[in-house]
DNA sequence: TCCCCAATGTGTACAACGTATTCGCGAGAG
DNA sequence: CTCTCGCGAATACGTTGTACACATTGGGGA
């Protein structure tokens, strides 16, 4: 047993440390990680080089995490410590600002979007901070429970979705060198062009010839953002 | 070289099959691979027991696939010949029941929301499909090429990011044999009991105590979604 | 003052994974 | 009949997460 079994990895965090002498710590270790995955993507995050980062041996993180998943948590919680929302906004700029600002937090580091699924549902302080303070921003609008939870989740959903998309693109455009939309598209334009020469998307293909903001990642995101507020507005009445 | 570099792999399946008489093919691939995954997960699909599962050896496999990502964009393909949208509907219930038929398929393949990123960008035949037809129902609307972008894209999103939580949900309750949301609560009950008894979150824990459609996940998802084709319909004056 | 024990880092090891490579078979074309 | 080439088998390597036993060290009770 690494540690301790039965107790939550923010539980045990919170209580006094034994002994104050460690070379090692959650923040060293939560540090170091985000750092690789920043730099070289989460497939690079291996608890060997995370050990070889710190100049330490294989084994010696599991004292302070359990394993791997406890390690990626560990990474959402130290990245959510960015995003703050400033009080006093009204409910439609609260959300907005939260939406904003976690797509930010979300270029930033964009191994946030590959994170497995056990640790996007992870509970992490800052995380619950934020969720908080954007459900009380909703407060005192006559809401009942169902509804702000709706309204919060609704956003957040969208932003996730949104950003899974756009951080998978910008990360392709990364990995392989290029400078922008255009050169992805003539890297991806073998398989493009043969999917277009079947002649079964028209509709697609107009697309592609006739839109002007293909590229615009920040617009795209915001006029969905301020669809998605609006149906909010219209739907609660606010 | 397991197969022809530089040649997609859509582009390698719609060549005549050189010989017939083949005990492997992509189909019985993507069928073993898929079930695998509904039945124990993504984690549970393995080249070796992808290989098992169909009484050949562990490298046979790599003759019709080029590696584990041409597997997995195999498979998405695969289920995504259940996902057919009925002709003649309006934009928005075009629209709707996109996303109520796409929410219908994550649930019965859940592993369909923890695919690594490359292969939610993956361009499959029957995914373009999808694709073509739901913008298809958008022309005609006297709308530009990026504003129809906008509203799928909108709507894609909050499916995707919508369903990439209730997935995990489904898929943590499913791994741990419970049979509800209270069940799960229950389970969780530890770690949440300890946030919220650090009196930090105030908001989130009345509506723990007073929301009535928390299990509802089907009028959340809905919702949601209701909201999103509000604000489309207001914003581009539909 | 000394000693001992719990906390912390080290070293070694193993099973499972993706896949490169090399081989051998067996059927269709000439 | 033979040649050849498509397809599956066999073997092997490097990397991963992590279990387990050991060494060390520093602070509190005797």
């Amino acid at each position: 047993m690494a540690t301790d079994e039965n107790v939550s990895l923010w539980e045990r965090l919170e209580r006094p440390a034994p002994t104050p002498r460690q070379v090692l710590s959650p923040q060293r270790i939560a540090t170091a990680a985000v750092a690789i995955a920043d730099a070289e993507g989460l497939e690079a995050v291996t608890m060997r080089r995370l050990a070889a980062e710190l100049s330490v041996a294989p084994m010696a993180p599991y004292r302070h995490v359990s394993g791997k998943d406890d390690l990626l948590e560990l990474m959402v919680d130290h990245v959510y410590a960015d995003l703050s929302l400033p009080d006093g906004l009204g409910w439609r700029e609260n959300l907005r600002t939260l939406a904003v600002r976690t797509r930010r937090l979300m270029l930033d580091h964009r191994w946030l979007a590959q994170l497995p699924p056990q640790a996007k549902l992870s509970l992490t302080p800052r995380r619950m901070a934020v969720a908080e303070k954007a459900l009380a921003a909703l407060d005192d609008l006559g809401l009942d429970a169902d509804a702000m939870m709706s309204a919060f989740r609704t956003v957040d959903a969208y932003v996730h979705g949104s950003m899974n998309y756009e951080s998978a693109v910008t990360t392709l455009i990364a990995e392989q060198n290029l400078s922008d939309g255009d050169e992805l598209r003539d890297t991806l334009a073998p398989l493009m062009m043969w999917h277009m020469r079947t002649g079964r998307y028209p509709t697609f293909q107009r697309y592609l010839h006739t839109a002007a903001r293909k590229d615009d990642t920040q617009w795209q995101f915001e006029s969905g953002l301020d669809c998605v507020l609006d149906g909010i507005a219209a739907r609660l009445g606010l």
